[in-house]
DNA sequence: GGCAAAATGAAAGACGTCTATCAAAAATGA
DNA sequence: TCATTTTTGATAGACGTCTTTCATTTTGCC
């Protein structure tokens, strides 16, 4: 090795490559339930890599319950054996996942975490946003959209048990503290849009004083389906929510709502599959730089994803 | 052609260049002058290869005088002898440059357009954002800023001239068009921070009813000066600018102004590259994307670039 | 010291493509 | 028809690595 520094020597890897034909076997792990995001990760994941494997890439996707971590522990168990060079799963704080994933890299498997992290030792990597500086973020739209003048912002989470929701109302009420804007008491919504819903039109109702909506977590047809009924003749609150899909994206252009923060799936997947060809390799890592969540508003919105565009982006 | 179609073959483009020790050798013709927009993209250009050519991916910046058609002439004609695969340069309207590009291409180099667009058979391709929407994107974040209350904006350019000047204007007042709010006579700035200091401070003198400022050009070190010395007894106009660069950071974080839309080039770059390999290869090119520009706060601003965080991503 | 087992070393072949070389075949011209 | 040029075809070698094979050396043991 000593040599090796000395001589300055670089591994071809595209000749080691043609040498034994490598093909690069990677799994995403994709949670599966209520949740139109996954629905869209998946759809990138299955449209980065041209089908007929020009790029010796082989994507394999398994979708498993959410929050089930038996589930997903047997999953993995099952993927352990499957000759894989690598798998991105959706982190969950589970003691259950902790002796699969241990296995896999005993087997050389890599593990990263994808979207939502994991504890460090655990996994090779994380790719996903900083949940702190997002909901920071929401809170400086909902400022800015206020001008100085007061105003009363409501959240809204899946759980604050998990730990992203959690994050994101944590940046997002230091944000709002150096405001003068006021925080009304937090509904959890479970992530469910009907119990969002509910739960929405009764604080609108309790606190007429609101004039603005953060929601964090998902279930935001519920709240959509509220916007879209409120009486039109005062203005409706100022609204931010996460993840740009079907819904969300309708009522951007509806009107409806103000602002989305969107996690770019399409560059997370982009950079998972950089990061496990790299771990694959057994090249050096390239420093981990964030990702910046996206801010979209009405003007801005990109074209509809069209899975042809993606293909060769793995490249 | 038809057996290949038939057969399903596909090139091998990793074993083709192993065999002919193939680099790549492109060229980035980058404007030169007052412009610290265009210093961040040479830095970029500069982190994207590792420097020990690993990559086998040689990248040559060329700086031309801005605005010098003559010059950019000049310059294309001695690089169509360099023994280049392809070269991107930042586009301009002026039939001098028509004909070099022509003979580049006549010799096979690929010729695209970055940062702002030519004619399109003039050359392979467009990597930037789209100027109209990124002026819309200004004028709807400044709309939310007002929520729904009066307001007056003055908007600021180069020159009416520039065509990505006046897309984003005109995006700019489109948007405007359907609020409550008014648009002030249009500083024309040069592009220059004294002659933007100077105007500036004239209209905000006689038009003491200014809500906010879109400057859609460069210059915007004058403009900051300014706002630096406001009065501060009574609230600031909100300020939009484009491009992330260490002034508008600064200003950004300082709280002086409110919004950056930047074009990201890093993703510019790393697009531009990608598809010089593409044509270099003659490989189909993948669908383009517009590039959807970055809306930065305060709270959103990605870490700062650190040089050797970008090695690798040409790969 | 002698023999088997293990470790080490060297060399050949393969991966998929391109270029260069050379022979054979076809086309050209007298 | 023959000599010459051009076209076509086939073959060898190279690119940088890994795997396999086989020969050689070293080690361990009685």
């Amino acid at each position: 090795m000593r040599a090796v520094a000395d001589l300055g020597y670089v591994r071809n890897v595209a000749a080691a490559n043609l040498s034994q034909r490598r093909v690069y076997r990677f799994c995403f792990v994709i949670p599966e339930g209520t949740n139109a995001f996954f629905d869209r990760v998946c759809k990138i994941v299955g449209a980065v890599s041209p089908p007929d494997g020009t790029d010796r890439v082989q994507i394999r996707v398994e979708r498993v319950a959410a929050f089930d971590a038996a589930a997903l522990a047997k999953c993995l168990i099952e993927l352990s054996d499957a000759d894989l060079d690598g798998i991105a799963i959706v982190g969950i704080n589970d003691a259950r996942i902790d002796t699969p994933i241990a296995i896999m890299r005993d087997k050389g498997i890599a593990v990263l975490a994808m979207i939502s992290d994991m504890p460090e030792s655990l996994c090779d990597g994380y790719i996903g946003i900083n949940n702190t500086t997002a909901g920071a973020t929401a809170g400086g739209l909902i400022a800015l959209s206020h001008g100085g003048r007061p105003g009363r912002v409501l959240p809204i989470v899946g759980a604050l048990t998990a730990r992203d929701h959690a994050e994101r109302i944590d940046g997002f009420r230091k944000t709002l503290a150096a405001t003068a804007l006021t925080i009304a008491p937090l509904i959890e919504g479970r992530d469910r849009h009907d119990l969002v819903e509910t739960h929405l039109r009764a604080a609108l109702v309790a606190d007429p004083a609101i004039t603005a909506i953060y929601s964090a977590g998902a279930g935001n047809a519920g709240l959509i389906r509220v916007l879209a009924t409120l009486p039109s003749d005062r203005p409706r609150p100022m609204v931010v929510l996460h993840e740009l899909l079907p819904h969300s994206r309708d009522a951007l252009e509806q009107g409806l709502i103000d602002i989305v923060i969107d996690q770019r799936p399409e560059e997370e997947v982009r950079r998972t599959l950089a990061l496990l060809r790299c771990l694959a390799d057994r090249r050096p890592l390239p420093a981990a730089r964030q990702i910046v969540p996206a801010i979209y508003i009405r003007q801005n919105l990109p074209a509809e994803v069209d899975p042809a565009l993606l293909e060769g982006s793995a490249a």
